[in-house]
DNA sequence: GCGTGACGTCGAAGCGCTTCGACGGGCGAA
DNA sequence: TTCGCCCGTCGAAGCGCTTCGACGTCACGC
């Protein structure tokens, strides 16, 4: 193994020179790094990494935790997973993938054993165990989700009350005067993580400033629910020509049994969801929708990271603004 | 930071001995590892990875390389990460994550850098440009697939020539007598890893033994393409009750085309695939299907390493036997 | 009774890097 | 001309751990 002081050596320098050179923390003078680079490359001297972190208590490498519970969409995760490692190697960093399963102990055995020097944590529930261990570290974090408490943490997120009131204004644009939401199961608002909450809001407050009536409607994550649900809305709202669906197993039945009921999307109802983009695209009527940006949710939780770890301060919520793409299920309002 | 000295004073003996006490490498005494253990609680003791690392030239972290080129299932990729993760776990070790991106370049680097000590690669095509560079590595690895020659390398997969033997032997024994075998688009052939020609070898090999009539249909993955392979086969081989699918884009559009023609699964045609059982469950009629065992490809993948990184031999190729779940798209022929 | 090991422990020497303080030389200001 | 300062470099001291050789003790066999 080739080493610092070879490369020194090589390069007629001191060791700490090489490591000046390297770092950039002190002024080296244009030849000196020269030859510096020069001797890397010829002995092709690779710094160790054990040896720098002990040295500099810096590991270079951020913890990710992924959530294993069923429900979780896997692609969303995997994006998530792969736009962190990107944007962390871009800093210079790697990433250290573990598992929701390990719990409280994983965190804390990363952090202190310096094995990594920061942390992600996605899949954050209201009331997450981990809180207190994640506000108790000493290494810096940043969350997926907004628990119910997020004082003291960092957390980012796709802004849901925004994004309910995007699908809401794009339907009132289109001419609908009244919309309901389709939610998640009920046992999800209690539950999870408060971003099904954070929709209702957006949409019952988008609703309201534009005038429309509107319904909220929990629902379970089967075809006999959707078909239950698709039938109680005809029959409670026999005007309703717009629906916002935030709850991505139900998507497809949903429309599935509406069109059984005989109403066509988007000619006689327009759909609008909350849901990964891929999700939408893949439904037989292709579906407007406001997109979960794993992928930048992703980058910029490494960047909050990396701005943390450089001392600076960061806000304590980052709410990613929704971005509506339009697609097939949604259409102006027929008045016929 | 509390660190093996402080334990060490803490408990009444030298460094050395709490270092043996924790790895076990000489004999210390009952009395005094219990005292060491103690002090350990007590002080809430974390051996420092970096310097673990520097001295014993072991970081305990495995490199894992996932695929991101399109085509691939993500939950398998999934599956497989979080079982290498929990494998590795069981041995100390923990994973960092990479991507098919960084190429050589990130595989050099955590290896030169002593990031890791082992590492695990993915998605190995037959001519797989990191080969040469696994190869030279000081470090040990281990693939999962198999390229065109994987001399002095160390594979692990799928017998995926197995499988295509048992589905035919599944099919035979239902009594079909004409069989047919829808492959990956020819292209896959070519490129790829030797998974698709040996599921040919072991299909045609199996039919042949048991004097079955049989064909092989490389076949593009798109409904359109579905439908003319459903038409030839019916076309070619009228007296057609039986067929293997090895494509998994393609699955449920072929279904769907032998139904539209006329024929019924599994009444009239029994289907079986090699695929994930998660997209055999999911298709409208539950496919009996081989297993991509992701999962079980991880955790020896792991052991693998394990005992390469121990010192111990290991078989250059590891085929994992096939497993097939009947489900409701075979059944008897009916001769009628 | 003494040599021989095995056992249990210690001390010290690194592992390869970063970083701190120091220092010589050159330059601008006084 | 001299003082002070900054630039560029060096040497040395660790960072916290593992491991090697050594040493004392005890039990056993002859």
């Amino acid at each position: 193994m080739v080493k610092i002081t070879d490369v020194a050596r090589h390069a007629g320098v001191s060791p700490s020179t090489v490591s000046y050179a390297l770092s950039g923390k002190r002024p080296i003078s244009e030849e000196t790094r020269r030859r510096v680079e020069e001797a890397i490359r010829e002995l092709g001297y690779r710094p160790h990494a054990g040896a720098r972190a002990l040295a500099s208590s810096r590991s270079n490498v951020l913890a990710l935790v992924i959530p294993l519970r069923a429900g979780i969409h896997v692609p969303v995760v995997m994006r998530f997973a792969v736009s962190v490692v990107t944007t962390a190697r871009r800093y210079d960093h790697d990433v250290l993938l573990l598992t929701q399963e390990e719990g409280d102990d994983g965190l804390r055995r990363v952090a202190d054993t310096a094995l990594v020097d920061a942390l992600i944590v996605m899949d954050v529930q209201l009331h997450d165990p981990r809180l207190p261990l994640l506000r108790s570290l000493e290494r810096p974090s940043v969350m997926i989700g907004f628990p119910a408490d997020s004082a003291g943490l960092t957390c980012i997120d796709l802004d849901f009350k925004a994004a309910g009131e995007v699908c809401v204004e794009h339907l009132a644009r289109l001419g609908h005067r009244v919309v309901a939401l389709v939610g998640s199961p009920p046992e999800v608002y209690v539950r999870r993580t408060a971003f099904a909450q954070r929709v209702v809001q957006g949409f019952t407050a988008a609703a309201d400033r534009s005038g429309l009536a509107s319904s909220v409607h929990p629902c379970e994550a089967s075809p006999a629910a959707a078909r239950l649900v698709a039938e109680q809305l005809l029959r409670e709202q026999p005007a309703l020509t717009g629906v916002v669906v935030h709850n991505e197993p139900l998507l497809e039945p949903l429309i599935d049994a509406f069109e059984q009921l005989g109403l066509r999307v988007p000619g006689d109802l327009s759909v609008t969801a909350i849901c990964p983009d891929e999700l939408a695209e893949s439904v037989r009527v292709p579906v407007t929708s406001v997109a979960l940006p794993s992928a930048e949710v992703g980058e910029q939780a490494v960047q909050l990271l990396m701005k943390k770890l450089g001392g600076d301060a960061v806000p304590e919520a980052t709410l990613l603004p929704p971005r509506m793409t339009e697609r097939a299920s949604t259409a102006p309002r027929t008045t016929s």
